[in-house]
Parts: C-alpha cells; sequence; structure tokens
DNA sequence: TGAATGTTGACAAAAATAGTAGGGTATAAT
DNA sequence: ATTATACCCTACTATTTTTGTCAACATTCA
C-alpha cells in the first residue's frame, strides 16, 4: 500500500513548482538540483505530467517547466493519478478495469471501495494552493 | 497504492473463516479450494495470521483454523496490517520507522499523513461481523 | 553558431511480489 | 501402532514492478 517514488518525488517536484508559480519557466535541473533527485528520471515524471495537462513547457535556453495553472486549481489527487495511476487499493473496484465473477455477492469489494472513496475524498481535497498555505502556517507557528 | 495478494487473499480467507465461526476448525484445504489459491501460499498467510493472534489452529485429522476470537472483534485493519505491513502511504509516516532530516518543514509528509489517518479510520472501522452483516443485507436486496 | 533546455524511446539493474517445493512435526481416528 | 490428516517451517525461483540510466534529437536564446 505504498505509493512509489513516481507519486513522492513528482508531489514534492510539484509543490517547488507552485512555490515559484508565477515566475517563468523553472529548469528540470532546479528541481532535481532541489530535491537531489536525477533529472533523467525526474524527467520522465514531467513528461506525464504534462501530457495530463498539469504542467506547461517551454523549450530551448531560459526554458523549463512551470503549472499549467493556479496551485489553486491542481489537486493532490491529479497528481498522484497521473503518476501512480488510479488510487483504489484493488483492481476490481476501479471503473471498467476489471471484472471478477461473483461481484454480485463480493462483500470485500466493499471494503476496496470505502478505502477507494476515503483516500479520493483525501487527495480531492487538497490542493497545492493548501499545502502552499500550510507551510507558512508552519512557519509562523515554529518561529514563535 | 495497490494491496498485494497477501491482503487481498488473506481478507476473503478470514471472511470465509468468520461465515463458519463456531463450526470447529476449518481445513486449509476447503478455504484455500472454495478460493481457487495455493494451499501452500495460503498456508504462508495463515501462518502469520496465528502468530499475530487472529487465528487459532488444531492440528491432526478433522483438525484446521478458526479465528481466534468472534468475527465482531477482529477488523480489516488488524487483518491488513498483519498481512501487508503498515498501510501508510509513505515510510515517514510510519512511528519510528524513518526519519527525514526536513521533518519539521516537510508539508508533503502533511498530506501523507492525512492520507494515512483516513485509511487507518476505514480500515479500523469495519469488522468481520460486519462484513457478515453487508452479505445478509446484499442477499435480501438481490432477492426482491 | 553554440550552449541551454526540453523530448523521446529503449534499455537495464534492483527490489518486491507471488508463488513452489518439500521435508518435518503433531494429532486423531482406526 | 499405524496411517491419514493437517499444521509448521525454510529455502528457492520465476515474474513483475520499480527505479532509474543512456543516447540521440529538437528547439530556443544570446
Amino acid at each position: 500500500m505504498k505509493l512509489s517514488t513516481r507519486g513522492r518525488y513528482g508531489l514534492k517536484a510539484m509543490y517547488q513548482l507552485a512555490i515559484h508559480y508565477g515566475e517563468g519557466p523553472i529548469p528540470l535541473k532546479n528541481i532535481a538540483d532541489a530535491q537531489n533527485l536525477s533529472e533523467n528520471y525526474l524527467e520522465q515524471l514531467f513528461s506525464s505530467l504534462r501530457k495530463n495537462g498539469l504542467l506547461n513547457s517551454v523549450r530551448g535556453a531560459q526554458g523549463g517547466y512551470m503549472l499549467a495553472r493556479s496551485p489553486r486549481d491542481i489537486t493532490v489527487g491529479s497528481i498522484l493519478r497521473t503518476l501512480e495511476g488510479n488510487l483504489a487499493p484493488a483492481d476490481c473496484v476501479i471503473d471498467g478495469e476489471y471484472d471478477c465473477e461473483n461481484e454480485e455477492n463480493c462483500v470485500t469489494k466493499l471494503v476496496w471501495m470505502r478505502i477507494r472513496d476515503s483516500i479520493d475524498e483525501v487527495v480531492d481535497s487538497i490542493t497545492l494552493q493548501d499545502m502552499l498555505d500550510e507551510y507558512e502556517y508552519m512557519k509562523r507557528k515554529n518561529k514563535i
């Protein structure tokens, strides 16, 4: 039930981009260095995020990546699903993914559905802006 | 974020035992056959569950496994954690498991904590008895 | 032009998962 | 006592997933 590094690195990277939202394109290298990640690996993650419409890219010198829209309009759920696939704990509760015979009478399926729904509710309710706000709040609390 | 077969098979098997709770020991073979699983593999899962106090076993002819206590007192969470380990989405939110520097200022950690808590709340609130009840409910609903 | 950057697809090492295999031990029925 | 039944334990292995690496290419800016 762990997230893979794709989701974990990816969310951190997107958060970094949120910090610099509005400052124009940020080179991949900056993000990779800040988090001590392989540039090549992060590139794969960003490629997925771009294809899913969460990032924009600018090629060439002074190019880089930036959020495709406001941090307020990007949820943690959209990021994690892009990188990890559906967050359901079992394939049988992903719509159209898989059909088990005996579906009618499967009680464990109800359990997986409830887990799935609770995860979805959490991740879809948190935006990058919320994370920025939480950081400000933590900073103030720790300083005092 | 998928559960492995350990958790999925294991919960189904425990549910089977819950159905037959009070009928004395049920042979592993019965459960394995009913779910079309390898006897040897299921044995590994049952071994973990027994060591964690969720199952009792009776050796010898007419022996088998049975729930260590009432279905009402066995949660889905205790089963899944036994078989899958902690259900947290990242190691940094498992108590005493892992320390990242920068913990103070890590905002993504807050996200992982909220996911963890919501999963825990769901799985710890469902017992095997709840599953039995849900099945009865489904059966009535589908028949009418 | 040349240096900085993103784009793409193929490849590969490492780790985790999902079992298999088989011998050993305890118990109960006969 | 013997035998069948069934749990117990350890080691092994094939497969899949994860976690990257690498190389060649395209685009832009100075």
